[in-house]
DNA sequence: CCTACCGATCGGTAGG
DNA sequence: CCTACCGATCGGTAGG
């Protein structure tokens, strides 16, 4: 364990010791921070934060045991930056799409709107490198109070996005839960899917988007008058 | 922290050492084992399973570090307790409530029962002594694949019970998703409220149980031809 | 069920 | 960013 087959052992290299100049070659310092950031995103996803030690991260990226504090001042900032990372990265997301369905040619159905909110969740959540939400929605424990406001503050308002939304559905009658709570229920229903979800089998981001959408929106199939 | 003021000091009794003879002012056996799965609910609720130790389980109990193991072989074997006691209650409360409704006057109206199994299940979920269940969704990882053979075995068994209703439910045309993903999908929205549920605020259980039915099911005002 | 203890692991740091 | 290290904590056990 202590020297997988697939790292050198640095200690047999006798590379240059102490702080690397940047030479040409050298990969530069925001990478490798962001290579912690990611390693320890999916460390903490597959195991938990507390199942996972500063050493194995330092080992999924090539490090010896004490560098990640190089980076990070604590294995618990490390953490916050994931919760942080992951949240930028939905919410960067987010409002791009808003801002495409929010258009020129915007659609008047708040239900394409909510469609594309939902898809887009789908993909944050359950698409590539996808192992940021989870962590930070299964590891709120692991962070201090302060961290914690920060974090919330994110969620909050990348939620908060969707209100609107609910509540134009809820008046017009195809959302039959006040929206405050259909916030509640809705998030946890879809966020309950990186439990469960298989990208390699069952249903497509798409038809998962689908279903979301006939479980929640009463469809009025009845045309105009 | 070694030895809180609200609990005496063992050392300072010399209360007689070995193992205790069953003398009739004596607690029995039986009640001690219970009372450490029911104090290791509320840990590793409140700090995860791998934030809380023997000694902190041990110390609510009022015993001394290794006795747990006294009762239990591994740290591991008491956190599978744990879950197997929440879910055989959750179990026999789902049982009991599916034995009423299906009686001799049984509800020919399948989102009756639905709304009796979600109103029961927040009570498992929501109610007093309600640590079990949520330890069970958000420790999987922490026990053997053998105990979760086990645990999942319990769970699948009690949602199977949702399945018939939901599928008939989806055929009348007021459940707008296929049953195997709806099920999915309404647990997630169900058990996610163990994360915002304050019971000393905000909505009763009745009152979620109405909300939750009306995201849900498609309501048809319509009366027959 | 307590006492006394062990080996292992872990987060973090000093110094270069 | 590595080396070498420390103090603390933890799960678990022997023996009564």
């Amino acid at each position: 364990m202590a020297a997988p087959a697939n790292r050198p052992d640095p200690a047999a290299v006798a590379r240059p010791r102490g702080r690397p100049r940047k030479t040409a070659s050298q990969r530069d310092d925001g990478n490798r921070r962001l290579e912690l950031v990611r390693a320890a995103a999916r460390l903490f996803r597959r195991k938990g934060f507390d199942a996972t030690s500063t050493r194995d991260i330092a080992a999924a990226v090539g490090m010896r045991s004490g560098s990640p504090f190089y980076h990070f001042k604590s294995k618990g900032a490390l953490l916050a930056a994931v919760m942080e990372e992951g949240m930028r990265t939905a919410m960067a997301s987010q409002t791009r799409l808003l801002e495409q369905v929010g258009g020129p040619h915007a659609p008047t159905d708040q239900a394409l709107i909510l469609r594309a909110l939902i898809r887009n969740h789908f993909d944050v959540l359950l698409g590539p490198d996808s192992d940021f939400i989870p962590v930070m929605l299964y590891e709120w424990r692991s962070i201090t109070p302060r961290q914690r406001t920060a974090v919330r503050r994110l969620k909050d308002s990348y939620e908060a996005l969707w209100v609107p939304v609910l509540t134009a559905l809820h008046r017009d009658g195809v959302l039959g839960c006040e929206p405050k709570l259909a916030r509640l229920l809705i998030f946890g229903a879809l966020n309950w899917s990186a439990q469960w979800f298989d990208p390699k089998q069952g249903a497509s981001l798409d038809q998962l988007t689908d279903n979301a959408m006939g479980l929640f929106i009463h469809q009025n199939i009845d045309q105009g008058p």
